[in-house]
DNA sequence: TCTATAAATATTGTATTCAATTCATGTTTC
DNA sequence: GAAACATGAATTGAATACAATATTTATAGA
């Protein structure tokens, strides 16, 4: 058993980038010069470049020739397609997950949500939005189907950017957690239906959190124009 | 509007690969050496490494360090996941595509089961497995999803290369352009129901398909060893 | 003949260098 | 003063060179 798993210096970086966007640390549209990655990670270019073809690969960021790499930034359509598709695939992956969860992925699933309460009681919010993602992440293992868990590795990284692009800083994810609770209640009494229920329910707040703060987004335009 | 869009090189070698893939024409565990690939498209290394990340991405092809890529090749297990990760994906897809279908849609579909039909009596197997793929990924660009059309993508491509590792040459894929062919039925007809289920059927008719010739692979074990 | 060791080879990982293109800025000309 | 044009900086695209390592092969000794 290697204790110590020798990986490519490329997945360092893309770990890394992958859990900032998670945490939603940086905001839509952030450059992402390539040198300026090689100096903060002291690797070469090609190391970054690797990393980012994969992040480009996964839709969460976008590069162009001789302009430069940023932040996936979506139109409104495109965000909803990403929730549709989250939906549908996380709807499926859950119903998996009833059928396959254990006794000790249960208490995972609640030990999550406690570290994410605990984060957030200390202030740091992007804790708490990684583990909150890592609380789907870990029903996708439990579903056990590589292709499927990985899917919504992505779904989940391309929410969390458009929540960031969308949301102004400190937006309420108040019943979340909640709705957590429930889930993996669900689960545990293997009742497929109400997991599937929850899910799409739980996924849709999301949505809805969003389409709220895209009309408040719009309103403080007056000001800026008036005040330049 | 311009008639060449400018692409990047190692565009060209992710689709071409890609391509082949579709056609079953590389055995699995084929060796893509970076070298030998760079002299047959005539690019630098650098343009066939980055084809290659996205390819490893993607789940088509494995990487070890200092021993070379192949085409991947999974375990039974791991196919049964991709076969499970794609009925419950594209029976989703389509239900969207019922949804959205227009007539020329259906046009189009039938247009390419045709096309498929043509190039099978024509001889050329690979054409057909490749239009074949493309009816799937016609239903997916229908259902107006991009995320979800992408993973299709990506499925569909993993059971190729997963076919062409179990299947034998010549292996007959009868029934299954008839099968396309109740999918357009049903889809014109708006009947989600039907088409999810014809799909589902559909594509656990390709899965017991591998399992046979699987069951068949491991006959000739005596042969080849009382020859030895 | 078999084994162990060492050298050669093959292959990917990483760094460095050069090229091409876009964008902004300044300059010149009318 | 305005517009066209040239020029320089910034940035990614691509090629080449170098490093590290696993595999194979050759060789020497028992």
């Amino acid at each position: 058993m290697k204790s110590k798993k020798v990986i490519n210096l490329d997945e360092r970086v893309y770990q890394r980038v992958f859990d900032v966007i998670l945490e939603q640390r940086l905001p839509a549209g952030t450059k992402l010069n390539e040198a300026e990655l090689a100096r903060i990670f002291a690797v070469s270019r090609t190391v970054i470049r690797k990393a980012l073809v994969r992040l480009v690969h996964d839709g969460v960021v976008e590069t162009k020739k001789n302009k430069g790499t940023t932040l996936a930034s979506v139109t409104p359509q495109e965000a909803h397609a990403v929730f549709e598709a989250r939906r549908i695939t996380e709807a499926a992956v859950v119903k998996l997950a009833c059928q396959k969860i254990t006794a000790a992925d249960a208490g995972s699933l609640r030990q999550l949500i406690d570290n994410e309460l605990v984060a957030e009681s200390e202030g740091d919010h992007g804790k708490a939005l990684r583990l909150s993602g890592e609380f789907h992440f870990k029903i996708a293992d439990i579903a056990a189907n590589p292709p499927l868990a990985s899917f919504v590795r992505n779904l989940v990284s391309r929410i969390s950017l458009i929540v960031a692009q969308f949301e102004t800083a400190g937006a309420p994810l108040c019943h979340l957690q909640d709705e957590h609770y429930q889930l993996v209640n669900a689960m545990e009494a293997r009742d497929e239906g109400l997991a599937e229920t929850l899910m799409m329910v739980h996924v849709q707040h999301i949505e809805d959190k969003i389409n709220l703060y895209r009309v408040n987004k719009s309103l403080p335009l007056r000001e800026i124009l008036s005040n330049g």
